[in-house]
DNA sequence: TAATATCGATACTATGCGCCTCGTTAATTG
DNA sequence: CAATTAACGAGGCGCATAGTATCGATATTA
């Protein structure tokens, strides 16, 4: 799935496995310390000990590798609680981990915003976002399946109305989320769910 | 209060304040057509008919520019329909077609998330979110005035639970966002919105 | 008219981009 | 054990951009 690895098959030298982490390691540094327009391929080759020539081979360009290391970034794992309550509790609580520990936060905007003028690259994160919000999606069928959540419900927009907050609140305000402050956000977002019908 | 016009008070040749409008005009379109990253002053200088010297006179780098250029785009005009509902409705559907006639979508994100490694640039762009968060502050504000919200609740948080879904739709899905969309996410918030109190 | 400050144009150094060549190194294949 | 194959590091290349500096021309105030 990585645009990095294609493993060869035939003889030859094989690609190094410790460069291809190297590289994506560098990358998500660097991005963290110095942004995202501050980056350069040639930078993440310093970092990582690597040619400039060798990420070149692998990425054809900053964006892609900025997005692949990305998808090395912690995704959520979706606990089953056995009510829906507890399991976005759960997830939002890793979100607001996961936001605060890693990058995160300072790729993702970027990463979207450029994306908007390149349909390839759109068509490189997309996968990316979807696999980001699948736990949630899972989270919300259980529900549906126990009769917690009405079965014409609109997934996707429960996702952004459950999301939504704490994404536009730690990128704009850049504020902390506290775990009492997750609780009080699912809670106010699932008492609008049930009207996000899908008709 | 912009970077850019500085107004000379005493004698000397004035600063053109067509030239200032040009170099603004001419970064929303840039951004728009190309992107943040591919920006560069050269060819705002180019597009908008002016000297490089000109630009780095009044701005001392991409990122100040482009935070300017984005103050210009519209804000939202606060109606007062006289029902919380309505209002925010009405202020969504604004929203909505700024998203969508403006590059605001594509600036916005990619600020944030160059402004998190620069607290300089951070404060330029903070008063810039909190103003156009303002007449949302402002409708929640009349609501609670007419008791149809309690006086104890959390504006910003309110503000975030109603843009959110919007803001995170637009930015990582890239849906379309129609009126009928904008009348159910404001449904599915306000049945939260009493959940978040400031306690 | 004299003083002042911005203007366009241009040159300048430094750096990044993306591509290329070259000799070297490490794996598969016979 | 050789021969083949492919990635490797080092480094050069042309081009574009960043940001600064200089210059004479121009527009405004005193």
């Amino acid at each position: 799935m990585s645009a990095g690895t294609l493993p060869s098959p035939g003889p030859g030298r094989p690609r190094s496995v410790e460069a291809h982490r190297a590289i994506l390691d560098a990358t998500l540094e660097l991005v963290a310390e110095v942004g995202f327009d501050q980056l350069s391929v040639a930078r993440v080759a310093r970092r990582s000990g690597v040619s400039k020539a060798t990420v070149y081979r692998r990425w054809p360009s900053k964006l892609p590798l900025v997005i692949e290391a990305f998808s090395e970034l912690p995704t959520l794992e979706a606990p089953d609680n056995g009510n829906l309550v507890d399991d976005l509790i759960a997830l939002l609580r890793q979100f607001a981990e996961i936001l605060r520990d890693t990058p995160l936060a300072r790729v993702l905007p970027v990463l979207a915003g450029e994306c908007a003028h390149d349909p390839e690259l759109s068509a490189l994160l997309a996968p990316q976002i979807k696999a980001r919000r699948a736990p949630l999606i899972q989270a919300l069928e259980r529900a549906v399946s126990r009769s917690e959540l009405p079965p014409d419900i609109d997934l996707e927009a429960s996702v952004d109305v459950i999301m939504g907050p704490l994404v536009t609140r730690m990128l704009f305000t850049g504020a902390e989320i506290e775990p009492d402050n997750v609780r009080r956000f699912v809670e106010a977002a699932l008492f609008g769910i049930n009207r996000l019908r899908s008709d």
